[in-house]
DNA sequence: CGAAAAAATGCACTTGTGTGCAATCGCTAT
DNA sequence: ATAGCGATTGCACACAAGTGCATTTTTTCG
């Protein structure tokens, strides 16, 4: 048997021993507000580099809040979801809290039990980036006093809190452009993924449309990616009448799109071709592509899950939507040909 | 005063009550290999599912390992460290571990603040993917029994596991490659970064270079983005005597790299330039691209990850090296031209 | 100098688990 | 019927913190 002690944590009570105190001046030198002298102060802290001592987080959040906010996501690759991590995490880390990252499949079966895993780690909030948690689920987080935050997932779910961008804003906009730029054929390219949100631009985008009484043809190509966006581009050019303008309702579908119809089918954009996207990656303001987009304004977005989080819990479900930003590059004509 | 019981979490006495029995016996329903007979199990399992009980992670995190794996990570946009961020939380998740993602700057500071969060919620191991840790904190996750697994991170640091790809490997190939092609005047193009895996690739390259009696002019921009590749470009093609075969340190420059020579100096990829990569992001295999690259082999790498994870605590520091895989695109000419 | 007020300190309880140990239960074999 | 034995079960403790309350200790003021 050795005598050498196997590594652990060190605990409040070692620290305590080491500088002479008893344990509670040592949680009382760490909390903010409580009433310690300047001399055992001093001591606790000096023990406490001594030894490498630091607050249990896990023993804290048994009695309070645990801090932590459970980011559920699926497709992190995609460079709007990266970002989307990017600045959430940043934002929460600011505001205090830490991110536990849930990387699931969109299925409801697998975001069932990534929901289950933020109960299970007491996480004070959670945040769905994509995929649809089950109605029952997200009761059971809010019986638990579990803020739920539904991120451009419209599902309108009794007790969460949703947040999203105005896709019916972009899908108007998107029109005017299009045919202020002189298309007369017009298209719509989208994924198999059905989003409300990829929906909601889809319907907006076509019912504008046909209130001016123009008829646009929808494409349907695979999950939303470049290769689905290159899919669709080849079926549009295959087909007798190609469009002269499109709104793809990804960026990445447009950029798939963009390189099919420049490189496979010989056309110029803007000078045949009309494309606006939606999202703004950064691939979209690479010099290859200059795609005219719109911007998801993630700082602005973050900073609502903040504040979200830091509201006293509400009862009522609170829905915000927030504007897309109009991102114009040479993707489409300023003017008629 | 309000007699509503405020939400919050249902704790195992809880569903004790319900069920008739003791905590016990609920902690051991949900204990593996725990003795609990078929007839509690079924009651504790019922009243458990009407309370929606959730094993309390947090609590069991205080007596053993808390399935906590922190992942200290900057730049998290980059499609490269995305996919590995991705990757990783999968795996990991597989394994049974849960990840807690820390975003910080690659600045030594705030990667400190981001190793002290590390040891406040007693995560049994810390990843890191970026910025330089100081030896010193390294130690402490150390003494603690954490274990430290750096990737790509070639500071040897004393009982952290490393995990890294052959840089040296991809330098020689890149030469190979360009050489083979017929390229005589070559450029290497890095950025103002320096990690060690940058800087390894640039002088592997130029030293091979010299062996074969080549000089190589190196261009070192701004940090590691498309952007800077693009300034290269622009730097390098500004000079006389322009390169016709560069080796970029990293996808991202060697993409901004290519549409400038192409847009703004009328270049032909692969007849005028030659270029090659690493990385192998998404965007390398794009239409607009087809660079030929070294792809980082992030499944394996995370299987190492996890590997580690599970061993048993091993005293001694570990070193483990990955080969990248070549990939042949048509950003490099197969022949001499 | 002494009483009162204020500040600092420690005890003990709380949070939700897992588990060693002892007690109990149920069944079998003699 | 009863001893013997293994399978269950419950008690109590440990884990690492925060905090109300009572008890010192220190400071202040008359």
């Amino acid at each position: 048997m050795s005598d050498l002690k196997l590594p652990s944590f060190v605990s409040a009570q070692m620290v305590a021993d080491r500088a002479g105190v008893s344990r509670s001046a040592v949680s009382r030198t760490f909390t903010d507000g409580a009433s310690v002298s300047e001399a055992t102060r001093r001591k606790v802290l000096e023990a406490a580099d001594a030894l490498g001592y630091h607050v249990n987080h896990l023993a804290r959040g048994l009695r309070e809040r645990s801090n932590i906010v459970c980011l559920v996501v699926a497709d992190m690759t995609t460079p709007i979801r990266a970002r989307m991590v990017d600045v959430l995490t940043r934002k929460l880390q600011a505001s205090g809290k830490i991110t536990m990252v849930i990387n699931t499949e969109t299925d409801t079966e697998s975001v069932s039990a990534a929901l289950r895993q933020t109960l299970n780690y007491r996480a004070d909030a959670t945040v769905v980036l994509s995929g649809t948690p089950p109605a029952s689920l997200i009761e059971t987080c809010l019986a638990n006093g579990q803020q739920v935050i539904l991120i451009n997932r419209d599902e309108r779910l009794q007790g969460s809190s949703n947040l999203g961008v105005d896709n019916a804003m972009a899908g108007r906009e998107a029109l005017f452009l299009l045919r202020r730029a002189g298309c007369e054929r017009l298209g719509l390219i989208t994924s198999n993924a059905r989003t409300a949100s990829l929906v909601e631009r889809e319907t907006v985008f076509v019912e504008a449309a046909a209130a001016k009484g123009v008829q646009v043809v929808v494409t349907e190509a695979g999950p939303t990616s470049y290769e689905s966006g290159q899919e669709a581009a080849r079926r549009v050019f295959g087909r007798s009448e190609a469009p002269d303008g499109v709104f793809c309702v990804t960026d990445l579908l447009a950029l798939g799109f963009m390189d099919v119809a420049r490189q496979d089918f010989g056309l110029t954009i803007p000078d045949d071709l009309c494309v606006v996207g939606f999202d703004d990656i950064e691939q979209a303001g690479w010099a290859s592509y200059q795609l005219t987009t719109f911007r998801q304004p993630l700082n602005p977005m973050a900073d609502e899950v903040v504040d979200l989080l830091l509201q006293p819990q509400r009862a009522v479900s609170e829905r915000r939507m927030i504007e897309p930003i109009p991102v114009w590059r040479r993707s489409v004509r300023p003017g008629k040909r």
